[in-house]
DNA sequence: TTTATTTGGTTTATATTATAAACTACTTTA
DNA sequence: TAAAGTAGTTTATAATATAAACCAAATAAA
């Protein structure tokens, strides 16, 4: 009846990140930290949760010097994202 | 950007729970046991946590000499779950 | 008929998760 | 050179989900 929910991917704020990143391909720290409106150390820890998973890749660079946090989605984070929203579907569509 | 999505609605087991309600109007526990998968103290535990918001309705009765708890969704559920649908919408809707 | 098993749950203890607060390290500005 | 700002990470705590243990009554088995 019901699939499972990936539960890395059932968490507001990483669902927040993924499907940001699924448009934008590219998303620095501060851009992620402005869109979810989250706090940094809560972010922090979810980007690093999603990149353990190997759903995303990060990239730490410096920018004028200060460093900066770089995240992009990778092939296995598309399959699973996807497949994600075929689960929650058969939850909300209803009937 | 990403409105809230419920958290009493963003969990697995409660969310399913829902989404029988929404199409059969009626269920008792058995029934939602056997749909949902969930040991009989989650769902216990869930339907308890639905009911305390309105969302749904336990009615307790006798059976055949056994106990029957039975469930039925209210508006404020129907209303609930589907401003969730909405909302999770502009999570999984790509771009 | 008393013992075991099943039904239909609830309560409680534990594991997991999410979150914010506190901290680190470095840079810029006054 | 002291204070304030940038860009994060680590850690402590609160909230949540879950399963295990439990309870009460009914039925079946010995």
């Amino acid at each position: 009846m019901f699939k499972d929910l990936d539960p890395l991917l059932h968490s507001q704020l990483r669902l927040s990140i993924m499907s940001l990143l699924i448009s934008v391909k590219e998303a620095d720290f501060s851009f992620l930290k402005e869109k979810t409106k989250a706090t940094a150390g809560n972010l922090s820890v979810q980007i690093t949760k999603l990149a353990e998973a190997d759903y995303i890749t990060i990239t730490k660079t410096f920018k004028e010097n200060y460093p900066l946090t770089s995240c992009r989605i990778t092939k296995k984070g598309i399959t699973a994202f996807e497949k994600y929203v075929d689960a929650i579907n058969v939850y909300i569509k209803k009937n």
